[in-house]
DNA sequence: CGTCTCCCTTCCACTGAGTGGAAGCGACGT
DNA sequence: ACGTCGCTTCCACTCAGTGGAAGGGAGACG
């Protein structure tokens, strides 16, 4: 499994999983030889590999004869279970959050010790931010971050409380200061955080509960925290209690 | 390649994509037997080829035993450029629209002969419909469909008018209304449904256009026309424009 | 409790699909 | 005209992939 793609016990489907693989955010069109050096394929391999992926549709090829993901592959990728619930389910209490608040609206979910963002609404004029669908962020310097931690087993706490990594000046870097924002959060019911992430970016973010237990976050990222910090808490309530709700509904099938 | 794929000429890369190409909207979860059948191969192949594809992330498998579409297939779909370009651009702009009419809003462009839809904002008190992000749907009975093929080749437009299958008893199958009804859509600039595709849903969309080409379309969709339309299609022209003015500006890639 | 059925998993001998070095091609630069 | 670089094609060798057959194991039925 971590071992090398080209050396024995390599099969072909491993060597076309590897140049799937080979995209990432970064890189999100590639030559072919780009794509045959991060896959780690001679050349001659990835070029009829590539050639196949390209005649089902999970690779396209650009005029410029860069290969770019597939259409067919984001279709099926769309059938995944991430979206099907939850986001599905999510989506018009985004919007109507979204509606209320103006802010870029965030819905995340917990994915091993980090947050994996299912979810973005975005405005114009909604403050610059770093998360995109998909993307995965630490957990300690984010809102949704910290309800998701909050509400973590204790491993994963212990995981991730060892190591924070430090983002702006501002992100917390102290296991003893975190810890306590936990306490406050499980308390209080909502997170935030403080130019945390990102310079210019405050953010609230309350949990998802399903019959008490919390299955993902809901947050929004605003310039400041100065004023309507209640309002704001409490749109963001409302809808998280709406998603809890629509998806406890949902599970009678 | 239209081929079979258990039978001679097939390559290991396209028994994989034949089980990965197995899940569609309606298969969102199969049993190891159910992919075999699907993706036409012998069980114990399809049983190897699927361990590898779990192992890796492709799918996963359900505490009950069934396969599902895996989290990395759908980290890797979210890189295709469907969404990259035209989606994430639009994103603020239908979320604006969404604000100004709180109707359900379709952002869809053409596949062949069908709409493809990419995205949709729906809110809590909209219409029921029946699209979905990802979805197909026939051009002919969809606000956003008599746009698409108003602007599509001349060829495209022979296949769709020759097969207009019925959907509800309001939609059109005559290839002569319809035509009459395109041109229409040409002149006028946008395009009208009246319980064509779902009963209790019509519909209003526009183009999307970077000079003069169309790229895209966008509709809503409400519970009748007799009110607002000439509102809803100036929120329509507006928010089309504005995406149209973001594409042409981030075409200086 | 035995037995039938259905579905999943493992085994392994045969063989043809996959491999990748080498050579060919075409575009661009000097 | 010649060198370089990236893509494409070729093809003989061989090892990875194949799938029939047999081995679990869970649940239904008599």
């Amino acid at each position: 499994m971590a071992g090398n793609v080209s050396t024995p016990g390599a099969t072909v489907t491993s060597r076309v999983l590897a140049l799937i693989g080979a995209f990432d955010e970064q890189h999100r069109s590639l030559s072919l030889s780009e794509l045959a050096e991060r896959a780690e394929l001679p050349l001659p391999t990835a070029h009829r590999l590539v050639g196949e992926l390209v005649q089902w549709g999970a690779l396209s090829r650009r005029p410029s004869g860069e290969y770019v993901v597939g259409r067919r592959l984001w279709d099926v990728g769309l059938l995944a279970p991430v979206q099907t619930g939850l986001r599905q389910l999510a989506s018009p209490y985004l919007h109507d959050l979204y509606g209320a608040t103006l802010a870029t609206v965030h819905l995340a979910v917990r994915d091993g010790a980090e947050v994996l963002y299912l979810d973005r609404l975005a405005g114009n004029a909604s403050v610059p931010v770093v998360s995109a669908i998909g993307s995965r962020l630490p957990m300690h310097a984010t809102g949704v971050g910290k309800v998701l931690l909050a509400h973590a087993p204790a491993e994963v706490q212990t995981v991730v409380l060892s190591d924070l990594r430090r983002i702006t000046p501002y992100t917390i870097t102290q296991p003893g200061t975190l810890r306590r924002q936990l306490g406050r959060v499980r308390r209080e019911g909502y997170a935030t955080t403080v130019e945390e992430m990102s310079l210019g970016a405050c953010s609230v973010a309350v949990p998802v509960r399903v019959d008490e237990a919390v299955v993902a976050a809901l947050g929004i990222v605003v310039p400041s925290l100065r004023n309507d910090r209640p309002r704001h808490v409490a749109a963001l309530q409302v809808a998280a209690q709406g998603i809890g709700r629509a998806l406890a509904a949902s599970r009678a099938d």
